[in-house]
DNA sequence: GTCAATCCTGAAACTTGTTCTAGGTTAGCG
DNA sequence: CGCTAACCTAGAACAAGTTTCAGGATTGAC
């Protein structure tokens, strides 16, 4: 039968959930220990070497954890990298939250956030391309987690905008299409298909669907 | 001692470029035949499990090649993907070309046209994925292939577009943009993370940036 | 404080992408 | 024809993600 589309599975987390959205199981202090250095170990290898550098054994010695227990934790190397993802993005977040952008125009000023995200990730290429190959690359097991890191993106840029009411189903359109851009824009300047020159230019005409 | 490598050899393309864009090697009948055979046994198994249901030992038996034939014509799993693709996508363009978009509006063709595109990848979500999840999981060393994958691409929505005289550096963003958002949104799909008619709506709303 | 349930560890095993090797085959060319 | 270089094959070997399992350590509930 050519209609294998996966039943969907009623995501049976048996105690440790890798996203702390969800509050399913509330982690003793030693498990929130040990997931955070698992999460540190993983972005200083990815810093160093990307993506393939990031090696379940060596991410499990590193965080002094067993091999097994990482994957308790972590179920794939890619649910690893989207909660290292998660964890930058709220730090980012933060960040933003503190000196956000001046411009006066809605669109400068979302441009001009993800051009400091932009910034932010050109520091340390080698972990933007450990995270941002693994969001790409996530597969439906990864949704939830994915998700987050979505509606996290989408937090930050509702934010830039600054909106008086709650954002009209247009503006939720733009966002969406403004974070499809940044993630597929990313890409291409990662793989080296596209200067960081051409990544601005992108970014800021996209952002033109905002005002008008 | 450990320096036997050849002073350096910068490309050495053996003679078996994977992108036929570069004549940099004529390959007799038999060479393509085989190439072809081995395109087909991986558009079958993506057609029956997606990504994973392609697994490099079957390519080679499926389509009677030794594995490190396989490997001489494609380098890696995502280069054989990305190839796949592109095939697939020529055939793509082929069509379009017989029975092009009626709208009258340029923004409406290309919605249309990426609406047949994406309809087509409906018939088959895990070729989709397969070869989506390929192309954005591509590193550097599949540049050049992958940016085939884009021209190609481009070149359709510029179709789309019928313009008179070459395009604007405007219209080129928009463009790029389009694809970005394209590429990002069929991944968001293919994750069950976003519905058939979310990614109507986003393609709608991106191709607001043509005219205007 | 004891006990059962759960978690963690260490190590081996399994899977699939990728590389390597030794020998047979093919294609052009004198 | 016969030679040589490049190509192809079969198969082993290697690398890294993932799974599994037996036993020791923690934890929470009585």
């Amino acid at each position: 039968m050519p209609t294998p589309p996966p039943p969907s599975q009623p995501s049976s987390s048996p105690s440790l959930p890798s996203s702390p959205s969800s509050p399913s199981a509330p982690l003793t202090e030693r498990q929130e220990a040990r997931r955070r250095r698992i999460l540190q170990a993983s972005a200083r290898l990815a810093r160093r070497g990307g993506f393939d550098a990031v090696q379940m054994r060596e991410v499990a010695e590193t965080s002094n954890v067993a091999l097994g227990t990482l994957y308790r934790y972590f179920p794939s190397k890619v649910h690893l990298l989207v909660a290292t993802m998660q964890d930058q993005l709220q730090h980012m977040h933060e960040t933003l939250h503190k000196r956000p952008p001046q411009e006066t125009e809605a669109a400068a000023r979302v441009a001009e956030t993800l051009m400091r995200a932009f910034r932010a990730l050109q520091r340390e290429p080698q972990l933007a391309d450990a995270m941002v190959r693994a969001l790409n690359f996530a597969d439906r097991s990864v949704s939830p987690e994915v998700d987050t890191v979505s509606r996290l993106t989408t937090a930050i840029i509702l934010d830039a905008m600054g909106l008086e009411g709650p954002p009209t189903p247009e503006q939720l359109s733009a966002v969406r299409v403004i974070e499809h851009t940044w993630h597929s824009a990313l890409i291409t300047w990662l793989s080296g298909r596209a200067s960081i020159a051409q990544v601005k230019i992108d970014i800021e005409t996209v952002c033109r669907l905002i005002d008008e």
